[in-house]
DNA sequence: GCTTGACTTTGACGTAGCGTCAAACGGGCA
DNA sequence: TGCCCGTTTGACGCTACGTCAAAGTCAAGC
């Protein structure tokens, strides 16, 4: 027989791991001195202990080893159970990868930038919204701001504020054009078939902009030369994580437009549909 | 403004954890209520946000971030951190893998056998011991037998209790011969030069066992036939685990040997040096 | 104005597996 | 008998929140 600091060096755990087991019902001592309270342990409960600390190791909890310890579970049993463990484990496995890409991404960042930037790409999902948008094809920056302006300043004329949301330009780069295929619109907070007629005779019409499971996301105050590295850090973002582009880029300006100058001071959103590369 | 749970929504997180960011200091709201104390936030607070969730991904924890995000920390110490982040997350990479392997084998165990044999293999690391022993090679079990009994009991007559630990083999499996190189003899609970002459004019020589760190053990009760499927399952268990033997395999005899026959009764630890495979 | 139901606040407890510390007591040795 | 080490119970700490409770707020419908 040893006292619990001897079993305890034999066994290579501590003492507070001894009497932790022993509260949990797992291993308890084959005596207990009713004078003192001093655990004595046997040498023969040795293998039972290192049961414990094997079934550990394969990642059981500790809830999980009683009922194992005193065979209340059938092979079937166990083998479901480590099946499942298994399958948390090649989970894990590739989030860790993941992260490390991430990381190394970021040290690579460092040294090639001295510093970091504002990067911070947060993966979400957003949910299907009703979107009232018109639907153009602009020659070069400028067109587009105006374009912008025109159906921002419209928009909040003429959708009333309980309906109208936030302002959203999508980016259809379906064919690599020239021409940049946008559609510009409010989403709204409720679906509606209206369609409103704006200046100019363009039309804004009701349609839906599609869920998106994994959306990487990155906000960005300003928009014009800055939106550049905005880009620039979610498509190294994207493909240090082992993502890929599934969709088109949507940009949310998170505050309605106010300057009447660019869009410096906006507050926006550059949304990219991404799922794991194959 | 937003109040919390608005505010949750747009980020995707919950609203426990805006207060518990408010609580660490990580991300205040942008105005507080002093009547009703509610909290309300800024959508420009979003970009703040989505960092500290960005940082967090990268495996950063919460104390870490703090710090960062008032920029009191340089470029290269973030470098540094992140290093450090990036070989925790590599080493426990490799441990995952490895768990990964042992569960695998220990469900393909289950499939072949039908259930879990007594397959407790743990990894521990043994200090040097002082060694009291001979070298023999045997021919067969038997003479193997006989020779552990004779060193057992002539031992335990002819060492002083107090410096006599425990009855230790050790086979040399050097060359592969027909013989077993053993070393037979007792561990010293401290070193000592003195040699002991026993029946049959053996002699039993002072030398040390080296100290192993990563030693793969398993208890087994009694020795005999059911040693060899302690042998096998410690052999599986350090291919499945990408270990290699490194070393001499030692059987120590946990409690003297008592009853005339076999040792059935004994409890025995098998011990095996290992290191991982290339 | 009143009710109602959704939302918010603080505070507390729980998580997994022990590490660490404190105060009090036991055991063996000189 | 004193001393030092070992042991006991009990408590708190750790991470990043989830969950629940009791009480107060807000906006909308009647």
């Amino acid at each position: 027989m040893f006292r619990l600091g001897e079993f305890a060096q034999i066994a290579q755990v501590s003492g507070r791991q001894l009497r932790f087991y022993d509260q949990l019902g797992l291993l308890q001592p084959a005596h207990i001195d009713r004078q003192t309270g001093y655990r004595y342990y046997s040498i023969r409960q040795l293998p039972r202990l290192n049961c414990i600390l094997a079934l550990k190791e394969l990642g059981l909890s500790l809830e999980q080893i009683g009922p194992l310890l005193e065979n209340e579970i059938s092979a079937a049993e166990l083998r479901a159970m480590l099946t499942m463990k298994r399958a948390q484990l090649e989970q894990s496995l590739r989030e860790e990868e993941s992260r490390l890409r991430h990381i190394e991404s970021r040290i690579a960042q460092i040294d090639s930038q001295g510093a970091m930037g504002d990067y911070d790409v947060v993966v979400k999902s957003v949910a299907a919204t009703p979107y009232l948008s018109l639907r153009c094809a602009c020659e070069n920056m400028d067109e587009v701001v105006r374009m912008v302006r025109t159906v921002a300043e419209d928009g909040s004329r003429l959708i009333r504020p309980a309906l109208r949301d936030k302002l959203i330009v999508v980016a259809r780069n379906d064919q690599i054009d020239e021409k940049l295929d946008l559609e510009i619109g409010f989403s709204l907070t409720r679906a509606s078939n209206a369609n409103v007629r704006i200046t100019g005779e363009y039309l804004l019409c009701a349609s839906e902009l599609p869920a998106v499971d994994t959306m990487a996301t990155i906000v960005r105050p300003g928009t014009n030369p800055a939106s550049h590295c905005a880009f620039g850090a979610i498509g190294v973002w994207i493909e240090a994580n082992g993502y890929e582009v599934a969709g088109s880029c949507r940009e949310v300006f998170l505050e309605p437009i106010t300057g009447p100058p660019g869009f410096e001071g906006a507050l926006v959103e550059i949304q990219f549909p991404v799922r794991a590369a194959i």
